[in-house]
DNA sequence: TCAGTAGTTCGATCGTCATCGTACTACGAT
DNA sequence: ATCGTAGTACGATGACGATCGAACTACTGA
């Protein structure tokens, strides 16, 4: 059972400037609204974004710095999840907002 | 009265890439806070921000042109009012997430 | 009319970042 | 062991944007 989780910000040390810098970009928006739907956390490449590995690795390093995403592995796999308890716990309604937008 | 409004996208042309990219920026997040606690609107060059005037405006065009705010003529000075009644509609609780930032 | 004030626009500069390819690491399976 | 797969790290590049000063516009008041 090899499952580490990578580093990321404690909820304290969460800047509003930086989550909403993070969410400021297309392919980082599509990413939570893809970790959104599936609360148990979703595998990083399984997500379909119109960009190579590498650049959605960088987004995904973006996003867990920010401290939007936690993500932990499993075997080969990164499985990611959105920090809906701290967000929500910072920036009551912020998370539910975005999502609720139509595009 | 010489009132001009400035202008700005419909609420259906507003995008939430480009308010997130808005406010995802230290000084127009000020400037937001600032019009949040002044409903009535805020002379543009009243907000103290640690920027030039040239930049102040460079900062309140791209938040007007995002949806967040809406700028109009008052003589020689420019009233901005957050477009709080919009931004509610489109994304019901984001800028009370956002305002509720400690920082 | 003329001077002053509020603000914008323009052009330049410089830093940040989104993107990519390549090389690398880590793990699992054969 | 070694091969394949998942993903990261690095270095380069190109685009965007935050910043400034200077020139410009628009309005007010004397």
């Amino acid at each position: 059972m090899t499952s580490k989780v990578l580093p990321q910000p404690e909820r304290d040390e969460i800047r509003v400037d930086a989550v909403l810098q993070a969410l400021g970009e297309p392919v980082r928006l599509t990413i939570v609204r893809a970790l959104a739907e599936n609360p148990a956390g979703v595998c990083c490449g399984d997500i379909e974004l119109p960009v190579t590995a590498s650049t959605r690795a960088h987004h995904l390093k973006t996003l867990r710095e920010a401290g939007v995403l936690s993500t932990h592995t499993d075997g080969t796999r990164r499985i990611s999840i959105l920090r809906r308890e701290d967000l929500d716990a910072l920036y009551p309604g912020l998370l539910t907002g975005i999502l609720s937008a139509k595009q």
